[in-house]
DNA sequence: CGCATTTGACCTGCGC
DNA sequence: GCGCAGGTCAAATGCG
């Protein structure tokens, strides 16, 4: 079970529907209650190619049944569909939003936290403004204490009362702001979005380092847009956080082996 | 009939 | 060592 794995994306989004199209087919291999949780938890494979690692759970939250949780893990082994193409690009984007906020704090459980309410405010106050800038803001968090880094895009607008409070409401479309935070940044080169020093991770890094900002504002609109576009938007992190790490490390073949070994095992 | 989903059994890691 | 919990397998079932 605890097999080294890379890194791990969740979207936390409001959605009725039992799961996310995100652009890539999915399998459903399992299901369980997990404790604490009385909604089940469902497993899914990825079936876009053959022997691709990439799975994904997909749980409902406890406290708010209509918030759905899609954590994905694992890279995939072939090239995204063009439905996930277009995503796959600014969801280097996302992560770079995610690790280049100034407005980051530390959090003693879940490791980092980016605030995008305060991104937003910052954003409102700088020369370059989006004109989809009052949408309402989410938060976005990254995991530094798991085995392998975890980006949690919550895309859920934080108005009901077992939430933090939110200073925005929206109530249909839950809407994430992220901007184009590197050309306003003095600190950054024009251009290129530059991770936070708080992150080592050299993948993540990596990831976010090729990240134009061209790319960043198709992100932008494609994530302010539709809510469903973040699970291929987290789909497509874990894509390219693997690509950037994997010709190394080939953790697909891993996968495949371990799994056939503890069967051989047991036959 | 072929394929995806369901669901109980099984495996493995972890904490006590 | 044992029990628990999470994750996966695979036979049974359902559906187009």
């Amino acid at each position: 079970m605890a097999m080294i794995r890379k890194a791990r994306v969740s979207v936390r989004a409001r959605s009725e529907a039992t799961m996310i199209s995100d652009g890539c087919q999915w399998r459903k291999y399992g299901q369980k209650m997990a404790k604490g949780n009385p909604c089940p938890r469902a497993y899914y494979r990825c079936t876009m190619a053959s022997g691709c690692p990439v799975r994904k759970q997909v749980q409902r939250c406890a406290q708010d049944r209509t918030i759905l949780m899609t954590t994905y893990e694992g890279n995939h082994n072939h090239p995204l569909p063009a439905a996930a193409v277009g995503m796959a690009s600014s969801t280097s984007a996302a992560a770079s939003m995610l690790l280049s906020g100034s407005l980051v704090s530390t959090d003693h459980q879940h490791g980092l936290i980016i605030n995008s309410n305060d991104f937003h405010h910052d954003l409102a106050k700088s020369t370059h403004h989006h004109p989809l800038s009052n949408f309402s803001p989410s938060l976005a968090s990254l995991s530094a204490s798991a085995p392998f880094p975890t980006v949690t895009l919550d895309l859920t607008t934080h108005n009901n009362h077992n939430h933090r409070p939110n200073q925005f409401h929206h109530q249909q479309m839950p809407l994430s702001q992220f901007h184009l935070a590197s050309s306003n940044s003095p600190t950054l080169p024009s251009n290129i979005l530059t991770l936070p020093h708080l992150f080592s991770n050299h993948q993540t890094q990596a990831a976010a380092a090729s990240v134009s900002s061209e790319t960043i504002s198709a992100a932008t609109a494609a994530i302010t847009t539709d809510p469903s576009f973040a699970a291929a938007l987290v789909a497509a992190i874990t894509n390219i956080m693997g690509n950037t790490h994997h010709q190394s490390h080939n953790n697909n073949n891993n996968n495949s082996t371990t799994r056939n070994s503890s069967d051989n095992k047991n036959s």
